[in-house]
DNA sequence: CGTGGCGGTCGAAGCGCTTCGACCTTGTCC
DNA sequence: GGACAAGGTCGAAGCGCTTCGACCGCCACG
């Protein structure tokens, strides 16, 4: 029995008999053998390995990050991969390391910023990534993110088709703006487009995920402008606060008040009242983004370019129709 | 020049003349090399990679667990090694698997539970591995932890100088007591052991990380014992819910209810009022974790067993003498 | 019955490094 | 001045796998 006969079994490069294949296996069971992976990969030119990078920046929500690696790691996984922790801003040489070195064969990118320095790198390295989140240029990049954009329209659509004509988008931190973070910005982009083209007025203010910031904000935007009776959050950490506030400063949700959350599910059907969302889907973006990297080193020539999770809207119990509407239809 | 020489001036491992050292090292930044990563794995029989188990188990604060990752890449890289990511209960076939691959040198295990199914299997693995959490039996074992017994002492001894002789034990959720998590054990360990030393009535009850769990909670608990004034939270995300329940329910911080926790001294200063408490010190806790994994590496027949980060604790604003205690001092 | 083709197996040649022992040079000491 | 030691460098032998081309025997077809 040749050393390669067993390396065939096992990767199933070549038709090997049913009775060689079960001789194999057995032995493989008995002898509990277990290919070396660094000879493998030397061999084979591929370990087998991807990178996950994770810059922990200010401002960033750290479960929402997790959600995203632990869908990753999982798929990763399914496709017998492992998954290799980068992190805290060895940045671009970070990946140069690991790259050149034929650590790993692919990269998974996070946290991507609207010019990051990452980008160009990316582009010349000798191995295929994938970005979570999307970039200002995306030439000859392959990326995955939610569509926050319409994400951003679809709450001001249903804030707007409930009878609200003053809505207010309470954003992400103000770091995460100042480094121009593409989520943030596509969502702020989207909430301006649609206030505009629904001629309702929208206001914009990045909010800090502390309980003052978030009392001290909401209280100066509905001072500043008395006639929200919309609120959409893109900011996870501040959302139990701001039920609490919005509560102190006597607006009822959503008789008051009408809110709008950009958030996994669970966390808008774990407030009360529960919340009115677009689900941030992390699983199953962290799972296409493998899927789409195991494809491009399986040399598939499939979609490169963006693609968008289309933004899912559901309604709970945190939006009603505007207070003015509700009004009139009951003084009708 | 032979690739002999080059090695050894990279490794280190024999002596070379300074020009020579120089000459490979001007070609080495002028060529851009970088070793094969599989390639030296596979001759020197190191990968420089270590596995980090997070299994992200229910009741488990994210925040926490990242705090820990992180400590751990970042120390790892600064011994130039990197760190592979194992999650979702992989757990007994994924040590498995990574450590008989020789994926990896050595692993850190977190999460640690008091009668882990992983920890017999690390007896066996021919591979170094370090916990950080502390299982029932430490024989064979290297674990390093904050010292939650010590912890909890401290925040009971705290609350009984001041004056409090009933207090309560606001735990974690009881899926993390129901597997017999080691830190929460012995924390809960802690708070009798010192409850009854002092003399002072000591009650536990685990809680869950939702607005109405602590509300239900903390409000049978103060109906059950309306005379606790001394609160201890080993339950970061709770304890921003808990103030507002305690302003609810008409219990000023710290005049009315003291608050201790066991938390990072950041959550604890990011409060209102700023939380006394016992630090977790996550950052350094990783660092050990890896620094005793490389001493392991590097053949230091040095220290196994259990090493206990000492409890220290900070008294801020949530702390003050006992009502009684302050009522006797004025009338007197 | 002979021949071509094919499925199944094998041997050997690396993959790109590390490491060992050998070798050469130079300096040092008697 | 010669022998020896120490310091530097080199060549070759692997590390444990994958993969290529070759080989062998079998069946089907002419």
């Amino acid at each position: 029995m040749a050393a390669s006969t067993v390396s065939y079994v096992l990767s199933g490069k070549r038709s090997i008999s049913p009775e060689t294949r079960d001789r194999v296996q057995e032995a493989v069971r008995v002898l509990g053998y277990r290919p070396n992976a660094s000879a493998r990969a030397l061999a084979s030119n591929r370990s087998n390995v991807l990178a996950l990078v994770i810059p922990l920046r200010a401002g960033m929500h750290v479960p929402v990050l997790m959600q995203f690696a632990t869908a990753v790691v999982t798929t990763a996984r399914r496709y017998d991969h492992d998954v290799l922790l980068l992190t805290a801003d060895e940045g671009r040489s970070g990946l140069e390391r690991v790259s050149q070195s034929a650590l790993v064969d692919a990269l998974v990118v996070m946290d991507v910023e609207l010019h990051d320095e990452r980008v160009p790198l990316l582009r010349e390295l000798p191995m295929p990534s994938v970005l979570i989140g999307v970039p200002a240029d995306t030439e000859g990049l392959t990326c995955i993110d939610l569509d926050f954009f319409a994400a951003a329209e679809q709450c001001v659509d249903h804030l707007t088709d409930l009878g609200h004509h003053s809505i207010a988008l309470l954003g992400t931190p103000s770091a995460v703006y100042a480094r121009q973070t593409g989520f943030a910005h596509r969502t702020l982009a989207g909430f301006q487009a649609a206030a505009e083209r629904r001629g309702v007025m929208g206001i914009e203010t990045p909010c800090e995920p502390t309980f003052d910031a978030v009392l001290g904000t909401v209280g100066e935007l509905l001072e500043a402008h008395p006639g929200i009776t919309g609120l959409v959050v893109q900011n996870e950490p501040i959302i139990g606060p701001l039920l609490d506030v919005l509560r102190r400063l006597g607006r009822r949700v959503p008789e008051d008040m009408s809110l709008m959350a950009i958030c996994a599910d669970d966390v808008a059907e774990r407030q009360v009242p529960q919340l009115s969302s677009v689900t941030l889907p992390a699983d199953e973006i962290g799972q296409q983004a493998v899927e789409a990297l195991i494809a491009k080193l399986e040399g598939h020539r499939t979609s490169a370019g963006v693609t968008l999770v289309p933004a899912r809207l559901t309604a709970r119990a945190s939006t009603c129709a505007a207070p003015e509407a509700h009004s009139e239809r009951t003084t009708a």
